[in-house]
Parts: structure tokens; C-alpha cells; sequence
DNA sequence: AGAATAAATGAGAATTATTCTCATTTTTTT
DNA sequence: AAAAAAATGAGAATAATTCTCATTTATTCT
């Protein structure tokens, strides 16, 4: 972990330090979406807040990281990492979790036909797309048990 | 404007006052999403910040307001009344601004069987989803030019 | 319609999330 | 190993949003 960590910081020539070793390796054990204040808890004072926010933006920088924000517009983040699955979000209004899925082939390919016929229509050059689903867990959910 | 906006109000049991009457208007007239500061801004100190902030809730709470976050992570709000078409967002990362597009039946239809596939996958009831889209406006944009 | 009651507003204080500053520490370069 | 450059920690500054409370406005009840 701490190695991948390493490995992800030098292959973008990022200096290598022990707060940036200390979130990388974080966001690689939790490998889904985290708000920071919980990847603050995680990190139980190790990483200064503020070093915590340099270094997420750091990660944006480099485009390791994800960032979005929840339907009560709390900033969550991901790393995500090169070759990793093309994935979506749903969130839980209940308890707030957040779940990658993965949509169809079919449906993704539909998408970009969409996405080109909105360039075309708008003169827009689109570079990226989300799709979110909201809605509550049922009683199998880990957290609103 | 000022009639269509007490309609909304008294349609869903709110009282009818000044400010709501102006926010409102203020959303008809703009129809299109708008960050808070710039609805604040669009107001000219007429209701006051925090009455601001309050009526959005109010809006929410009804149903009516459409609340989100730009790529930046800005809070951005829109008007949905009934009957409106549904609609996603497209965002320029040059001029920040939002268009309301539409995608085809045929691709919502197919969203909706993915829809129902992930919510058996997650025993998940989904409640609403949004399709976000992200890029550059090209010089035909006018807020570019 | 007018008085009484309830709700909403304005102004600014409080809170929260994020960025900034700068002296010190760590990393990289030579 | 020394010098130079970059990153960090702690807390101050800033921005967005909510909260408080005295005053104003809207609604309800004769």
C-alpha cells in the first residue's frame, strides 16, 4: 500500500512525502468514495487539516482524484486510478452512503451517442459525464441497519 | 410574474410574502439554473441574505427548487414546476455556464431499465437521477466570446 | 374590518468548510 | 553533505450557510 502509494506519486512526479503516503494509502484501503471530514476521522490527526486540503488538491491536480458532492452538497472524494472501470454513483438519503456501480456497455454507448449529438447541438467539445441515481437503501444496508 | 409566483406559493400551502414573491420572480424570469450569488446579485440587496437562503429552503422543501453543484463545487439552483420537462446539465468549465438539455426518450427508457437493475443489485428504491455533463463551450457561446 | 396570534424578515453573530500565511521541517538537487 | 526548493503544521483569514432575536408582516378569529 505504501508502495502503490509511492509508485502513484512518482509516476506523476509529485515529491514524495509522508502526508501524501498517508492519504494515498487511506483513499487505496477505503477504494470508494469518502467525504473528507471522514477521511479526516481516518486519519486521525496525522495529515494538518490544511495539509489534508493541499494534498487533495494535489491529487486533483495530477487527476488521480474525483471529486463530487452529495445531494446535501457535502464534497466527497476517489481516487481513481488509471485503468480502473468507468463507474457511476447512487447515494442513500438515509444514511448517506455512497455506492459505485457500473452501468451496461449498452447503455454507456447510447450515452456517448447522446454526448455527441449535445456537442454538435451546442458547439460544445464535452470531455466528461456523470450519472447519479438517488434513493434510500433497504434494511440490507450495512450502515441504516 | 408576480401572479404565476403567488400561484406556486398558495398551490403548496405557503404564505405569500415579499421576498418569496421576488426570489421567485426572480427564478421565472432567469429560467435557467443560477448560483446563489448570482440569484443574490440578480436581487439587488431587495431581500435580504439570509431571507435568501431561507426562501431556497422553503422552495426545496416544496419541491419547486432544483438544487445542485457546478463542477467547482457551487451551489447552483433552478426552478421546477410541474410539467416541466425533464432535463440534465451541461457545463462549461470556461464561462461556467449550465445549459438545460434534454436527452432522448429512447435514452431515458434505457436509463430506467439500468435504473431497475441497480436498484435489485443494491435493494435499492432510486427516488430521481441526473446526467451531468462536462466541457467547453466553443466560440459560439456567449459568455465566451 | 380589527385585534390577537402566528409566522416571516432583517441584521448581524455563529458555524462550517476551505484557503492562506509564514516560520519550521522535509525533500530534492548538486 | 550542504544548499536550494518544496512541503508541512498551526492557526488566521475567507466564504458560504445557518442561527438568533427583536421587529415587521401575514393569517386567523371574532
Amino acid at each position: 500500500m505504501e508502495e502503490k502509494s509511492k509508485q502513484i506519486l512518482s509516476e506523476h512526479s509529485v515529491s514524495i512525502t509522508n502526508p501524501r503516503i498517508l492519504v494515498l494509502e487511506a483513499l487505496l484501503e477505503i477504494k470508494s468514495p469518502i467525504t473528507v471530514d471522514d477521511l479526516q476521522k481516518k486519519l486521525k490527526n496525522k495529515v494538518a487539516k490544511s495539509t489534508l486540503y493541499r494534498v487533495l488538491n494535489d491529487l486533483k491536480t495530477i487527476n488521480v482524484l474525483n471529486e463530487f458532492t452529495s445531494p446535501d452538497n457535502t464534497v466527497v472524494v476517489e481516487l481513481v486510478l488509471e485503468g480502473d472501470q468507468h463507474h457511476h454513483h447512487l447515494f442513500c438519503s438515509d444514511c448517506g452512503e455512497i455506492i459505485d456501480v457500473e452501468l451496461s456497455m449498452n447503455f454507456e454507448s447510447l450515452l456517448n451517442k447522446e454526448i455527441k449529438r449535445i456537442e454538435k447541438k451546442f458547439n460544445f467539445i464535452i470531455e466528461d459525464h456523470r450519472v447519479e441515481m438517488f434513493g434510500q437503501c433497504t434494511e440490507q444496508c450495512e450502515n441504516c441497519k
